[in-house]
Order: C-alpha cells, then structure tokens, then sequence
DNA sequence: AAGAATTTGTTAAGGATTGTTAACTGCAAG
DNA sequence: CTTGCAGTTAACAATCCTTAACAAATTCTT
C-alpha cells in the first residue's frame, strides 16, 4: 500500500486545518503537498502529477468552486471538497461542476481516509455515478445532501452518525445487518459485544422516524442478529 | 440438504485459506470448486453454473473487488467476500460495487456457513422472483417487513425466533417438519432430544396465531415426528 | 482562547426475548 | 387400563436490547 504513494494536494487557507488534514494524510501513507489559494495550486499541478485534491470550499479570492472548474477542464485527477455544515447549495453545485465527492467540516479523520481511499480507487478504474434520492414510507432521503424530508415535508436534521446509520440501512433494505457491520460504515471500527453505540444511534434515529418509536416498523431489531430495514426502499 | 447440492466457487490465491474453505463447506454438502485467480475464476464460471462465490479480496493481479465487479456484471449469483480485519474501506467498497455479505479472517465456520446458508436462500428465492406476502386463514404474513396481520386487521409483533419458524413452516405448507430441521432455520444449531425450545416456540407461536390454542388448527403437531402447517398457503 | 452548544460515546438499570428445566398431560401400543 | 414415551405448560435463568442519564469529545461562538 506504502509502494507508490500516491499524491495528495490540499488547497485550504485555515492554517489550523490544514496542518490537521495533511497531518491524516501523510499517517495514511500519501505524499502531501499544499497550497492556500489558487496560484499556488496551478503552480503545483504543472509541476506534479497529482492524484487527488482536497479543496476547502471557502477561499478567499478563487474559491473552491471556481477552482473545480478549472481542475477539471485540465486535468484528470480525483477532487474532494471541504464543506461547512451549512454550504448546502455549494456542495450540490460543486458536485454538478464536477467534484467527485464532498466531506462536511467537521469531518472524521476516519471517514476522510475511507473517502480519500474510495475516490482514489475509484478514478484508478474510471467509474462513475455517485448519489441519488431514496424513497420509502413517504419518506425522501438524500444521500448528496444528507437531508431528510418526512412525508409532510418537514425537513428533519441528522447529525453526521445517524446520517450514515441510515444510509448502511437503506442500502441494504430487507437485509439484517450486524453491530459490527454497521459500526463500520458508521465510524470504520469494530465492534465488541460491550459496545452500545450501534443501539443508541438506532434509538436517536427511531425517534426522528418513527411514528411510533416504541413499536418500530422500518427499523426492525433482529435479536441476537442485528438490525433490518424493514421498508421498501425506491431510487431515483 | 444434500439432495440439490450448490455449487459453491472460493477464489483465494493462499492454499491453507483456501483447503480450510473448501473443507467447512464440503462437510456442509456443498460441491465445491476452487480458483486461484480470475482466469481459473471465469473458465470455471463459464463452463459450470455456480451459486455462489466465495471471493478473497486480496489477490494478485486482478484483486476481489475488480472480480466482483466483472462478476455482477455477467452472472446472477451471490458474493460473499473474505477480507481481513483491516480492510475496512475494502469492505465497504466491495459491498457497493455488489457485493452481497462479507466475512472477515479469521472467521469462525459457523458464522461462515450461516452467512453463506442465508444468502442461498436469498438468491435462491430472488432467481424465482418470488413475493413477499403469504397469506393463509385470514392472514397476512409480510417475510420482508416481518409483521403479521390477524384476519381483523390487526398486527400481531413476531419475535425473532417466531418469525423464523413461522417462515420455515410456511414454505414447506402440508409437510412434517423435524425439529431437528426448525432449529436449523430459527437458530442454525443442531438439535438433541432433550431440547425443547422448538416446542416451547410452536406454543408461542399458537397463542398468537390459533384461534384455539389448545386444539391447534394451523400448526399441528406430529406425534414422534415433528410440526406441520396444515393451513392452505397463498403468495402475491 | 474560553466557554457554550452540539454531537458522540459510555454506563447501568430495567425490560424483553430466548433457552432450560421439570412437573404435568395426553397419546398409543400392548 | 396401564405403561412408557412424547408433547405441553409454566416458571425460571440467561442473554440480549432499550432507555435515560451522564461523561467525553468536538465544534461553534464570542
């Protein structure tokens, strides 16, 4: 994995967070370069092949958007945005002008590697296609966005760990789900049979979605198993 | 069991891995094949339908996720991947490119052969496009969502354990099931003649579901042999 | 940079489900 | 009818899940 690092460039003017990320990265085994603005990425990315970049949202003068556009009409390379929790439109905007993928500040270093090393497999092998809009019980579930609508249109906030609970569970609908499993795509860590988080974060997502969250009907325990979507789930 | 024996294909370059593989799943009644990379993986899979993948992800050349991909895209089958306990983007990767379950080394034989044993009788049922609700007497009997209804309308909360066996005895209407073969579907352990969990469940399952508890009309017993649904089943 | 606010993880008590045991009841063959 | 075996039942024990309250970690605000 550590043969041929691959090359990470981080565009981000917080110097606090910039130093965090390139600090994740480098622990990961990539080559770090960085840059606060846009000259200083263009002078980078002539002079070096680069794999991946990671770029804030939020700079001053060009910023991560205007960015993306120019990235992607020269070079082929995997783009990450940095968001703040609030940068909603810019986030849906910067995927339609080509950004492969978003994480939201705050982020978890665990989850930003998990996103690095996907992206990165991902452009190794030329795939495509990344979110869309899921549908059950009235519900609308967004996972681009990460907004919940509930059927009478009221849009229901989810904090970053219920958000990926239920999108492991709509994944897979009809399907029991493991503790373990879901720890992974919740927090990347396993599990051991003392550890409660699972059921408390299903508990905290109950009671947003629930009608009546002490008879549960989408989300079903399966005792001594695991935990199961129970609903019909529709893409589009 | 062993009238119909699935095939089942495991794909791992290392040898003591992949003998230990084939032989938990042989001593299961399964016919077994074995690849060592993805050119012996499609000539098997092209000369000889197979079930069920068992898939390493670590592989030389093409690894477990390329095949996967190459897998889903050409036959209906299920994927199971054995990954490591590191793998963790992997893992998940893996099982949004297709994949349909995971297990991680080093495993034990009995998660393995449960995994492996629901995910045949998942793709089994999915191949035959089979419904979801059954229904018989009056009521109806949903197996994705888990939830009965009683001929009033009511929604009679399966446990489980009740579940499971009203699943096993539902898809097998007008024949004598063993406990042996109950404990089997409900808990994937073996039965001994002392043991009488099977007949305490079918006692709280008839409280629930006959009319008269104490002279049963759906689930009856078989004196020395075991349980038997005698009500008529339809599906939609 | 400090304190407030939010999210996430942890713990322990309480509740529910499942497994086990043993007394009891009923069946079926002699 | 009796006897032995098999199934039923209830009560208990073990395991697992839920819940609420708290603690820790993290982020936001000033």
């Amino acid at each position: 994995m550590v043969n041929d690092p691959t090359h990470v460039l981080i565009v981000e003017d917080d110097e606090v967070a910039r130093t965090k990320l390139v600090g994740y990265l480098e622990a990961a085994g990539h080559r770090v370069s960085e840059a606060v603005d846009g000259q200083e990425l263009r002078q980078i990315m002539t002079g070096d092949p680069v794999d991946l970049v990671l770029l804030d949202i939020n700079l001053p003068g060009e910023d991560g958007l205007d960015l993306t556009r120019y990235i992607r009409a020269r070079h082929d390379v995997g783009i990450i945005l940095v968001t703040g929790r609030t940068d909603d439109v810019d986030r849906i905007l910067g995927l339609e002008i080509g950004a492969d993928d978003y994480v939201t500040k705050p982020f978890n270093p665990r989850e930003l590697l998990a996103r690095v090393k996907t992206l990165l497999r991902r452009t190794r092998t030329r795939a495509q296609s990344f979110s869309e809009t899921k549908m059950f019980e009235g519900w609308h579930f967004d996972t681009r966005t990460r907004r919940l609508v509930s059927p009478d249109g009221d849009k229901v906030a989810l904090t970053r760990a219920e958000f990926e609970l239920l999108n492991a569970l709509v994944a897979r609908p009809g399907t029991v789900l493991t503790r373990e499993r879901l720890l992974q795509s919740i927090a990347h860590r396993s599990w051991d049979p003392s550890d409660r988080t699972v059921d408390v974060l299903v508990r905290r997502l109950r009671q947003k979605l629930e009608a009546d969250p002490k008879s549960p009907e989408i989300i079903i325990t399966a005792h001594g198993e695991g935990y199961l979507f129970a609903a019909e789930v529709s893409a589009r």
